[in-house]
DNA sequence: TTGTAGGCGTTATCAT
DNA sequence: ATGATAACGCCTACAA
């Protein structure tokens, strides 16, 4: 059923007229009298004319659509902490008639088809989240004077592009506020490996409160990852020092520490509190449910959706870097003990 | 840099051949003098020349790119099930030179862009991931003779396409094998709602087993998610009737089920012993961690991308249904107490 | 309001 | 080995 495909020329032959009088019934209704439009309109079901993408595109017209860059991590689960801005996002585009399409950002292959895709004119714009953008990508977008913005991380190095971010410092004060008040005094850091700027900042929070508090810090690098977390509890039992709180880099970290907490047998938060960062759908059902630091990532995908529809249109964004204040969450992992 | 799209034509002119020499120079190099061939790479570098994707696709190439349907749950993370099997079907798409893109098979809006992708050429085919399909979308593949097929879940309406899938019944027989061989007697069920042939096929396992032991069954039907299993722990505790093992339908489940315990301080796998099915990636990192049964999603993989692509070709494929054999994954939950 | 001509960038086909 | 022509399906610009 309807394998040969009808084209615009099927339907205007049919009807006697010329192809473009069916053409301006698809794009400029308005342009075309009532009754052809009628006429039009019923053909076009009968025969199940659906307009050729391709086609369209290569006459020249916006293709709507945008591409996301994401990195999977090794099985695929897009990272938790921007998949509700994935979707925020989508439906922001969506409400402005942009369609979205997905690219892995850690297939070369997947890269390659977006350039391919951006240079054909299927795409309009890339929006790149967290942890999925490199040197080169940055590169590659402004060379090609590709529309793109970023969210969920700044920028450090010479290539620019606008950004959607958490205020990192404030979150990390807001963590680290949070355990000194639930009373814990030795509170390490668990930090990621690299030179990311929310590294940084958040660390630099974390400093600024203790010391402001006459506490002084510990921090220990790791991977963002639950091993990463896991490891760094090994770390800390391994070499000496109390402590009786940490606050970790993400929740997924918090997770990997938590995890060896009940391996060891230490009670969280009787022993130690822990506080993550990002509110990952899955924190509140980590036994004990994970204290964290919550982006905002609704206002952040509004953001992105509005400044890269701007951006394409032509208009330079009033603003190349926004940034949104994150909110405290308290669950179980730092309470007081019952 | 480069925004003024060079075409075949500029490449062309520069040379001052016919654009079909530098055509030729693409896609078959073999026909081409070995020096002009030469000279033509060289402009085409100079000009940074890219082909355009869309104008092949109409003049009818075929676009060796392959969209996947895939389900993500409410926060945009693909469940974790199929995750391995999303990227080991890439990577030998990537291998049989065809690229791949990914389509949210709960957004209307995407299902409309495969279409339109298909419609126009710009997609092959597709591989519908377990959760992700339905009748309608079989429809559509079946009216539009859509090449495609499913992973995971076999199909048991009228639309069929071809699958590749678990051995379900094998697979809980194995998993409520273990809890008896663990000590478990009274052993029960958590399964889904609704009609898939995987619930069926689970709880004959299960069924089986027990009368082939002499133990009566008890199931409970809930969400096929985290707060689904939490639910049904919640069930469980509101009846009457003793349980000293739980036969959960996923992982996910069994992680709500584990939560539940958690809060309600009943110890695993002291007082009750529970076991999952998938062995998502997180399995490992749950406390306790969880026993749980593993699809071979590798293979599955293997399966479908080499069943897609026979029938992208026009072959038919030698098998309508491929099920592979499941295997038991022993972790702490289901261990007998230390 | 409708139609004609030409072009978007590529490729297949048939010549040369 | 290379080139001319037409075609893929649609749209813009102009003409009627």
């Amino acid at each position: 059923m309807a394998n040969e495909k009808t084209t615009l020329n099927d339907v205007a032959r049919k009807m006697g007229i010329s192809k473009m009088t069916v053409s301006r019934a698809i794009n400029h209704p308005e342009k075309v009298n009532h009754k052809t439009l009628d006429r039009i309109l019923k053909t076009m079901k009968e025969l199940d004319y659906k307009p050729k993408f391709v086609a369209r595109v290569l006459a020249g017209r916006d293709s709507k659509t945008i591409g996301f860059f994401i990195k999977p991590n090794r099985d695929f689960v897009i990272p938790p902490f921007y998949g509700e801005c994935v979707k925020g996002a989508t439906d922001w585009l969506k409400i402005l008639d942009y369609k979205t399409l997905l690219f892995n950002a850690s297939e070369k292959n997947s890269k390659l088809l977006f350039l391919d895709y951006m240079n054909s004119g299927l795409i309009d714009g890339a929006v790149v989240f967290e942890g999925s953008y490199d040197e080169e990508l940055l590169a590659t977008f402004k060379n090609n004077n590709i529309p793109a913005v970023l969210v969920g991380e700044k920028i450090s190095g010479p290539f620019k592009i606008p950004t959607i971010s958490t205020d990192n410092y404030s979150g990390s004060r807001k963590a680290v506020t949070h355990l000194i008040e639930s009373g814990a005094r030795q509170i390490v850091h668990l930090t990621g490996k690299g030179t990311k700027p929310s590294y940084r900042e958040r660390i630099k929070g974390y400093t600024d409160v203790l010391e402001e508090n006459g506490l002084s810090p510990r921090i220990i690098k790791t991977e963002n990852t639950i091993e990463g977390g896991m490891r760094g509890m090994e770390i800390l039992q391994e070499s000496a020092g109390d402590f009786d709180a940490l606050f970790c880099f993400s929740d997924l970290v918090a997770w990997g520490a938590l995890k060896k907490c009940y391996d060891l047998s230490i009670s969280v938060p009787g022993e130690i509190k822990i506080i993550g960062f990002d509110n990952i759908s899955i924190s509140q059902y980590m036994s004990p449910s994970l204290s964290t630091i919550s982006q905002n990532m609704k206002e952040m995908a509004r953001h992105a959706a509005g400044m890269l529809i701007q951006i394409i249109s032509g208009k330079r964004p009033e603003r190349n870097e926004i940034t949104l204040d994150p909110e405290l969450i308290i669950r179980e992992s730092t309470q007081y003990p019952l």
